[in-house]
DNA sequence: CATGAATGAGTATTCATTCAT
DNA sequence: CATGAATGAATACTCATTCAT
């Protein structure tokens, strides 16, 4: 059972006698566990929301004991809160991607297709259970509210950014106020994964998906 | 101790000054505070999410005992279920309006800053509580879910009426599809919904309601 | 079951119509219920500590669910508190009884008696559970804490207040400083009773209690 | 790993710059790991009660990991047996102390001060703990209640003793009952630690002390 | 020797629901 | 009709304890 990873330098060890190769095995099953805890929490938030999570189900599906979630976690709050974080970097990462090099209009077309297609296609628990975190937050202001108000902030940040380098080169008409257009966008963006989020499959998602994009272009290059 | 008075029409309540002010039918009395109940659920709801209502805060909340919600509805489940449909009444009509006569464009225009704006700035307890009861429906199928569905669908439906009553005057483009057009209106009016009730009052509401006017005539009578 | 009250005036009743004869009934389960959660509290408390008291118990031992106490008291502390308060307001009585109309000595080696015997002989639950709640707030300042505090003052108070009057008529030493005697009254009454409730039995507590009596009788006597 | 180092007596191990500072017999570090332990839960007893404490604390407390307490006590109660026996050493030591040779009445004067300013103005966690594990005790027999009421009864047997002795001597009136005598004394003490345990500072213990003395001084010699 | 990962029992607390008045 | 007393199930949370490293 015992790793081959080399006794390497414990680094901050208090460089007591005999002092590291049991520690990086420990630490492994606590990282190894905590992620499935995690995982298998967003899972069930994304099912059943997180009033219709347990901690005693997350630890059980995760197949731990019904008590490690707590016991890590410290609270139901906690764990959400935490599930939260690893969501919200996961979409940050997301929301604002890294320029392709590509015309600003092309930029936000493939964002907007990527967000829309991919996200709601090949959808990650992580990502679904943002998603369901984020609609609870609705309902009285929350860290939660905060954090996907700020989530939201910054891809309209990024997007008016993109319409502002496209305004400067000409690409896109210097009338759009970028921050009014870029609400749009991320209007558009969201309103369509929530209306495929809401009714799977009963709607043409990549004719829609089409249609955004189109609007996306006259709005920013029509005179 | 039961008044003979006649079981008049207890929909038209506020009479004015009627014959007898003081003795009040069962009927009345009980439809009063059904819907005593009902609005104290709807500001829970609103505020707290379902979650965070109890039947004995409603009760409490409406001015009266803890009990009355339970002797009234049956159930947590039912009292919920009944204030979804209230809701989604309201919804409903707001979300299909009686066509004003103006032309289409100026018709989803005006659609959309109702929604927008008026929706935002003067919410109904009502109108939250149906918003976060959607988003609460998000995760694991629920019959909110397949009502907000037929909601969102039905929203669509009238959407790419007005379009393809537009088309046939000539006013909206016949390229236009109206289907993917009316989804595209809708995601637009949605994700603006979201984003201001996320952060209220951190958005250039006005400014983004009429960006969005602006794309909606663009895309639908641009050559 | 109904008891037979007449169905006096409701007093505080908003008056509407048939608001009175179940109301009686219904507060009287309540009290009742109240007092027998608050006595099992007590008896639990006095036996086991109150880290051994739990809410199921305490329901249970009066006879009723094991939510019961948990639903009226709202949680374990205020449980206590309330307890504590019950208890208190019981020994605040015994610690500053009406003047007998007796000399001032005399009344000090009665209440001594009172407190040492009686109290010890013939204990209530009550007042055993103030006494092992007392005790329990010597660790960490707790409201327990800073009442039985107040409760010392107020019994020395009492007893500072006695020898003055006694000093005044002449039957004690004008020397005694009237509240280093009375710090040194109580701290005889409370060594006595702790050393009694730590060795039930296994003390001369009659012979104790005389031994007291004459040293209370020296110290404020002997020129 | 295991050093040749002899078993030298670890009881003595402040002993000035020896030989070998760096290495320490296991038993050593044992010892002092113990004693660190012990410290820690005594102060954490001293502050928030038994039931306030937890073995990881502890653990933590003294510097080490949460699982150390657990490890060489192996049980939360063995923990505190363990420091019963501890504390109850050193009280058993104060409360009975060698006779310093002046008279009985200047001797137990003298123990009173001792106990009452010196044990209240300079308390030692021990000593803390102690007191609060003695009230804890109050309710419930347990093995502390039995220590604490042996305890009791060896305070007790000393000050009878010395009173023996003094009456012996001729300077303690014979008329005076040697036990019931030393109840009372002891009473007096606890009394007063108590009432300044309750009421940190919000009483005269120097006067009141030395009222004490003076009353004892009364009721072992005025004829 | 020492750490800390993992377990599971115990308990407070909340709340829908039932029922007596 | 209406109140609120009482129940009991569900669940978060704490911690002593065991065990692998």
């Amino acid at each position: 059972m015992r790793t081959h990873v080399p006794p390497t330098d414990p680094s901050t060890e208090p460089a007591g006698p005999s002092a590291e190769p049991a520690r990086r095995t420990q630490a492994e099953r606590r990282a190894r566990a905590e992620r499935a805890l995690l995982a298998a929490a967003a899972r069930l938030v994304a099912e059943h929301g997180s009033a219709g999570v347990t901690l005693a189900r997350v630890g059980e599906e995760a197949g731990f004991s019904r008590g490690l979630a707590s016991h890590y976690f410290g609270s139901k709050g906690a764990l959400l809160t935490r599930l939260q974080e690893e969501a919200l970097a996961e979409a940050m990462a997301a929301a604002t991607p890294e320029r392709s090099g590509a015309g600003a209009v092309e930029e936000l077309c493939a964002f907007t297709r990527a967000a829309c297609l991919d996200g709601v296609r090949h959808p990650t628990d992580l990502g679904r259970a943002f998603v369901v975190l984020g609609a609870e937050a609705l309902a009285g202001s929350s860290e939660l509210t905060d954090a996907v108000a700020r989530l939201d902030a910054r891809m309209r940040g990024w997007v008016a950014e993109v319409i502002r380098q496209g305004a400067a080169d000409g690409e896109i008409r210097p009338e759009v106020d970028p921050d009014a257009a870029a609400t749009t966008v991320v209007a558009l963006l969201k309103g369509l994964i929530v209306q495929a989020a809401t009714a799977p499959g009963a709607l043409g998602l990549e004719h829609a998906t089409a249609e955004a994009q189109r609007w996306i272009r006259l709005a920013l290059t029509t005179p």
